[in-house]
DNA sequence: TTCTCATTCACCATTTTGGTTGACTGAAGG
DNA sequence: CCTTCAGTCAACCAAAATGGTGAATGAGAA
């Protein structure tokens, strides 16, 4: 198998795919920070698979963590989702200078 | 285990998860619509690889498929990206509503 | 001291993912 | 006729991700 180069925009879209995941940072951005029990009685889920969710939204560098001795206060981290939508920026405005280019040719023909 | 509802924020995250996807669809949109042998050619991978990566962008609606019998015409469909900067733009909406409720009662204590 | 509590750790089973190879299809060209 | 070609399908494989259970940890309360 190929080796998988840890590129943080893979990190990213892979965290947040998963729909648990993305509830719980939206529960972290409505509420604040949380504890990890709160977070898991939300679900229906067992506490280790939340603490699970947890790392990797934590490792991809989208929640926080505070520990304050047993209590571990997460906090959602907005400011990576920015490399997200600057990728797709990026993406469009390579579209769209595409397109741009072949208007050009179809209404310049003849340089 | 949990049923995976197959809901389509989840299927478009998923797709450009992967290095070689966002590649794809990087290539794509900058020379426009592409056979699969093409888009296979620019991989140290197999034809199949790439055809099935295809289909995963295919079925997440990141890519359409014009197919002219032997020939399949792939080509970038970026609106369905509106889906996930419209998530991400809603996340962060939540964040500061709650941040300037935060600021209010900071600033107003007595009300 | 013993019990409680919040969380992680270590392990296990199952599913998903990413990739390979080989067979198949069916028009088009010799 | 036979071969070529573009692409999919099917079977298979290894690795990673998902989720579960139960034990360990270690301060603080009783």
């Amino acid at each position: 198998m190929v080796e998988r180069e840890s590129d943080s925009l893979s990190e990213v879209f892979k965290a947040v795919s998963d729909p648990t995941r993305r509830a719980l940072l939206t529960i972290l951005v409505q509420e604040g920070p949380l504890r990890v029990t709160d977070l898991a009685s939300r679900f229906d889920m067992s506490l280790n698979a939340i603490s699970k969710h947890i790392r990797v939204l934590e490792t991809a560098g989208l929640v926080s963590r505070e520990t304050r001795w047993r209590e571990h206060l997460i906090a959602a981290e907005l400011e990576r989702t920015r490399l997200i939508d600057a990728w797709f920026r990026q993406l469009r405005s390579a579209w769209e200078l595409r397109l741009n280019r072949l208007q050009e040719v179809l209404e310049d023909p003849e340089t």
